[in-house]
DNA sequence: CGCGCGTTTGAGGGCTTTCAAAGAGCGTGG
DNA sequence: CCACGCTCTTTGAAAGCCCTCAAACGCGCG
């Protein structure tokens, strides 16, 4: 078991299993959290040095590899700090569905603090850094905060959107709809945190796993990667995702951020200029 | 504007519009509710007397009528007395992806407290009374009561856990096997407010809606529905379920009742005998 | 009885899968 | 520096699940 460890005690250097854990990694991380949460529903001074106060216990882990089963008791939420995180459900015959994709400064699992029982998995699509934060921690502030309370149910709500969204995709668009919808919403949650720089940014996720994540098989995510490729929508190489046409692909994907309840993506970040 | 009446106000007889809105009827959604979120949070005495007491505002809607548009604001959550709702999308080419179905007892979109702008408008799939509950009141109560407030916290977790469910369902599973999965998730939320009698339930949604729900066309589900019934694990005639082999059911849709955080289905409860 | 709605059936087509294998990128080690 | 192995991407051909289009059927109801 690991030692917490408050954000003030998080020096530059090496912190464990001889993995770098830098201060401004882990505050990097809560800011973008908080952030994200105040676009959502506008915190107090008080309730977001409350947040950056909390002790979080980081954790590293290697791409590929998954965190948590499915039933297992859990008491403390997630919150990414690098690399992309996503929830899955496994099948009898092996197959995957990914149900939710996150990246730094998301708490994949906020849910688990109203239901402590794993629904679905965690998976690390990438190596991945994350900062544990105990349950009993996150019930305090929310009960010493009511701001607090309301921000972190209205996350839970909108994670809820956003899977409804994910099915609407799955269940009632093509194979390239789906796959143009998943790179808007990707390009959206990036540019919320800045990584998305006129319309590039960085994109890790392999092709089986955008498979799983849409209901397909990674063999025809290709080609429809190759169709919306040659229709100058996108370009995807190096693990870089590069948005040529942000209207294009927005209208492909039937795409409307509003289930994100994020700041508009403006067009001079969307694509390249 | 309708005026809002409690529930000792509700005497039997004709209401509103013709429609016949008794003592009973509403307080025993309410009832129903209550029962629900008490397996899942378990409420004090003093909660759920707060609930009972809650104003309501009875509205009927007719069969394939659509109630709330895409984005609109809303200032209440409903409450099903009687019938079926369904939450759903429509896309461009007028195809809709249904994502949620909810029977009496449950607040079909208790997530608006959180999020009032209306994601997913709803469907009435049967003829259905409502019951309007503002968010003022239920936010009041909130604010009064912590165990309240948590539990409806819990709910929209596990509303959002059963969406991730049905995209599990839908993304990964072939179209004997989602019905199926469908079929068993109808038959513990009937068991759980006692409509489901040895294997028996009204079933009153059209082929149609079922395909909306599960990303098919009517016409499939059509055939898989015969399929099961050639299987004898179902049977769907005059708008009535019947569970032949529940065990049968459960394997075909590899259905774990677990997400719905409800009772389980006592074998005798689930199938004819 | 005729109408509306929902279910059922048939045939053909298409989107996606399956199976298999080759190609590209990248870190490792000789 | 290149060979090697690994992972991920790409390509091809054939099969399959599900869709589309149409029309008939059954049933409740005015």
């Amino acid at each position: 078991m690991l030692s917490c460890v408050s954000y003030n005690m998080l020096i530059s250097g090496r912190s464990r299993r001889g993995e770098t854990m830098s201060l401004s990694a882990g505050s990097e991380a809560m800011r973008l959290f908080i952030a994200k949460v105040d676009t959502r529903s506008s915190l107090n001074a008080d309730e977001r040095t409350a947040l950056l106060g909390l002790r979080v216990t980081p954790r590293h882990v290697h791409a590929h590899r998954e965190i948590g089963r499915f039933g297992e008791h859990v008491e403390h939420a997630c919150l990414v700090a690098e690399g992309h995180v996503a929830r899955f459900a496994q099948l009898e015959n092996g197959s995957r569905q990914i149900v939710s994709i996150h990246i730094a400064g998301d708490v994949v699992d906020l849910h688990s603090l109203m239901l402590p029982s794993v629904p679905t998995p965690l998976l690390a699509l990438t190596s991945a850094s994350l900062l544990q934060v105990a349950h009993a921690d996150l019930r305090g502030l929310a009960v010493r905060h009511a701001g607090i309370a309301a921000a972190f149910w209205r996350e839970c709500v909108v994670d809820g959107n956003i899977v409804a969204e994910w099915l609407v995709n799955v269940g009632r668009r093509d194979a390239r709809a789906r796959l143009a919808h998943l790179l808007c919403e990707f390009a959206v949650r990036s540019g919320q945190i800045g990584t998305l720089v006129r319309g590039r940014c960085f994109f890790p996720i392999t092709q089986e796993q955008i498979a799983d994540a849409l209901g397909l098989t990674p063999v025809h995510v290709n080609r429809m990667m190759q169709t919306l490729r040659s229709e100058r929508l996108v370009q995807l190489s190096q693990r870089e995702l590069t948005i040529l046409d942000w209207e294009g692909l927005r209208r492909v994907g039937e795409f409307d951020q509003s289930y994100l309840h994020l700041p508009t993506l403006s067009v001079e970040d969307a694509q390249i200029s």
